[in-house]
DNA sequence: CGCATATTTAACCAAATGGTTGACCAAACC
DNA sequence: GGTTTGGTCAACCATTTGGTTAAATATGCG
């Protein structure tokens, strides 16, 4: 099973795909964003709205995190609403996982500390 | 322990270290990089050889990958040593963590694949 | 219909990125 | 001392990135 996903890692698909999911996260609004995404799904502007940028700023970024997987977006009626997509975090999380043979993290600490990233109270 | 490493999470120095960090990734050269001095210590002019690239944009990538922790380089003799530090790799790992709870990863198969990653095996 | 709301698109801009070549510096060798 | 070897630096170039504003496109509401 894990063979399967081995033969798929070092195509140029994945290659690619770690490309984009990396480059979306190296963006602190983009990893806000996620953080944000964490709790709720949202609404673009709701998304927006603790960012001191454009409507326009914030729907590129969010575009990039839906061509990397991290994110998908729905209309329904007038509004977009976007939900995060943890699993596309997955292969390139095995790919550092990798080079360190990491101990897993304490989530409720995660959870946490959430709190204190939210844009909402950064401000 | 974890409360103390939350403290730092959301400094702007955590902040910025992982947009250094992520961003180092994001290149498949870099990542290539990395996965080539898993294996051992390897001198400048050896990391280069597997690229069609020259000496001076791996000199570049090199200076990347040390500014964002992930390799240290040490200069003996004329040579410069580059060592992969995979503790860089350890907030980044554990930011992503929290989205997705990962399984953690089959390390053996890992190694396997890292045969199909070298640069040397992929011309 | 006509207006407000939600979001994207287009055109533009400055700065960063990833590469090149050629000059340069430092260590080693004959 | 002169030349090769190992590596960086500087200047340059094309492309991408992250932002802006203004116009355009839906959708919903009275």
């Amino acid at each position: 099973m894990v063979d399967q996903t081995l033969t798929l890692w070092f195509s140029e698909d994945m290659s690619n795909d770690l490309d984009t999911v990396f480059a979306a996260l190296a963006d602190p609004t983009r990893r806000a964003i996620l953080a944000m995404l964490l709790e709720d799904d949202m609404a673009v502007t709701d998304v927006a709205e603790p960012f001191e940028m454009s409507l326009a700023a914030i729907s590129k970024h969010l575009g990039i995190l839906t061509k990397a997987g991290l994110i998908s977006q729905e209309k329904r009626g007038r509004v977009k609403w976007c939900k995060l997509e943890p699993d596309a975090l997955r292969a390139a999380s095995v790919w550092m996982q990798g080079f360190g043979q990491f101990e897993p993290v304490n989530l409720d600490a995660f959870e946490r500390f959430l709190e204190v990233e939210l844009p909402s109270g950064e401000d």
